[in-house]
RNA sequence: GCACGAGUGGCAGAGCAGCUAUGCAAUGGACUGCAGAUCCAUGGACCCGGGUGCAAAUCCCGGCUCGUGCUCCA
């Protein structure tokens, strides 16, 4: 079965074919490292990294990169603010990207490349695109000249250069002054007063936003390479703006095979933005949210559709993973884990399953079939046989909600959690039995008075008490 | 204005030509003094108008509504 992939320049999914037999070269773009990670690259980082586990789960060895913009204008005007040192900025929100996906089972990547570290190639670049003469020195800067190509406007848009000339009309950008066109775009910019610089060939300087990712993508993964993706809101200009670049430069197109973008996260429907006032930073999400809760609700949806972060989609993934985390650790910690390979209603499961995955990475119809897996798990949990169905089941489940979607805790976290649980239970199990041996008696005698303020009781110490038809069970929540 | 995408049951959200999506909620039942948990069952949907098909949420055309992009942004 083929993995097949939406490709945002085509417009359409196609079958995933590689330039080279079982290897991948993805690059996907990063952060700018100038303020805390928030919702919106949660879902970008986690959106590739399953991408890159089911590729790998494919067997293709995936070689995949994704960089930091560790200078720009609003790390350096954070850094004049805080009168410290540019980098100081860029690593304080670099340490706190990782933290924060480590938080959220990312995976890392194979490198993760810097600007301030591939500054060489970038003027190598640069230097070759005014050579071929699709760039021009100005004052204050090296532009990227559009008309120099005007056939390649538009190829992830579906614009063209009259619709923009038109569309931009009252606004052309002013501040680029030493630009021809307000579309050409800028490589390299001059340092002002103050500002990090690099010595090139055409002044003290640094690189513009859009050529940094070109450089590292053709240093890390060559002049051809398999998939670009990133955000969906750096389609224009910034992927626009590479396409121009790698294929002026290398001469030849297409350099990227496959751009695939995620979609963005809204909070209430609404874009989540500082000035909305409904900006969620990753940290701060995580101090009323599991991590791997988070994780889930963001892979609810297919990866490209935008996914609207708010109270319900909260609650709803967090019953659905509390149930799916518990049922395996019910699973694992009673029958054990084997092989599931043979049982009939796993192998439909993992039919369904990763026929959604190779369809574009959805996420969505993989985490029905995981819940409907644990379901059944838990059904014949119930029943108390099956035992093989019920071990082939929980590796299953770790196999496929565990490795693939990552939604799992590791199996030791989770069997230790059961066993303090089980400790704490036995502390205290002598005392709640002999509480729930009163109300067993108030009850047989008719007083719900007395059996209602037991439990009462019980539910002060954080046991909860369900009556059965065996009687009641108690358990702490 | 232009571009791209989306409009599905009370809610969230799949499916994208034929076969129960699913979950939460609701209703009925099992169990129940009550509550809770669990299980079983049930109802209920495809924005509007045309068109093409034996067959259309699913494809085509035309509307309407919403979101995003066109400036830095994952």
């Amino acid at each position: 079965m083929a993995v097949r992939l939406f490709d945002t320049r085509s417009r359409k999914k196609r079958e995933f074919v590689t330039l080279e037999e079982g290897k991948v070269g993805l690059y996907a773009c990063g952060i700018t490292p100038y303020s805390p990670s928030h919702i919106g690259h949660a879902r970008q980082a986690i959106s590739f990294d399953i991408i890159v586990r089911w590729l790998r789960k494919r067997d293709f060895e995936v070689n995949y990169i994704t960089n930091f913009t560790d200078v720009d204008d609003k790390i350096i005007s954070a850094a004049n603010k805080e009168g410290v040192d540019f980098l100081e900025i860029s690593n304080r929100y670099i340490d706190d990207y990782f933290e924060s996906m480590d938080a959220l089972n990312v995976i890392r990547a194979d490198a993760y490349p810097r600007v301030t570290e591939t500054i060489p190639e970038i003027i190598e670049m640069v230097e070759s695109l005014i050579e071929k003469g699709n760039a021009y020195v100005a004052e204050d800067g090296v532009y990227f000249e559009i008309d120099t190509s005007p056939d390649k406007y538009g190829q992830l848009t579906g614009q063209t250069l009259e619709m923009v000339r038109s569309g931009a009309g009252g606004r052309v950008d002013k501040t680029g002054s030493g630009k021809r066109d307000h579309r050409d775009f800028a490589l390299w910019k001059m340092a002002k007063p103050g500002e990090p610089s690099w010595e090139s060939p055409w002044g003290e300087g640094r690189p513009g936003w859009h050529i940094e990712c070109s450089a590292m993508s053709l240093k890390h993964l060559g002049e051809r390479f398999d998939i670009h993706g990133g955000g969906s809101d750096l389609i224009f200009p910034h992927h626009e703006a590479e396409i121009f670049q790698s294929e002026c430069c290398l001469g030849h197109d297409p350099v990227v095979q496959y751009w695939i973008h995620n979609g963005m996260v809204n909070v209430d429907g609404e874009k989540m933005s500082k000035s909305l006032g409904n900006f969620w930073t990753i940290s701060e999400a995580l101090e009323n949210v599991d991590p791997l809760v988070l994780r889930y609700s963001l892979i609810n949806a297919p990866y490209r559709q935008p996914v609207d972060f708010n109270q319900v989609m909260i609650d709803d993934s967090e019953v659905h993973h509390h149930r799916l985390v518990t049922s395996y650790g019910e699973g694992l910690s009673k029958k054990g884990s084997t092989d599931w390979r043979g049982i009939q209603w796993l192998e439909e499961a993992t039919g369904r399953f990763e026929s959604g995955m190779d369809d574009d990475f959805n996420t969505r119809v993989a985490l029905v079939e995981v819940q409907s897996v644990a379901k059944r798990m838990r059904v014949l949990l119930d029943s108390e046989r099956d035992s093989e169905e019920i071990a082939g089941a929980v590796r299953w489940i770790s196999d496929y909600a565990g490795s693939v979607l990552g939604l799992l805790p590791e199996d030791s976290e989770l069997l230790s959690k059961i066993q303090s649980q089980e400790i704490a239970k036995d502390e205290i199990s002598q005392h709640v039995e002999t509480l729930l041996l009163e109300r067993d008696e108030a009850r047989e005698s008719k007083d719900w008075a007395r059996a209602d303020e037991i439990r009462d009781e019980l539910t002060g110490m954080g046991v909860i008490v369900e009556d059965g038809p065996n009687g009641a069970t108690w358990r702490i929540e």
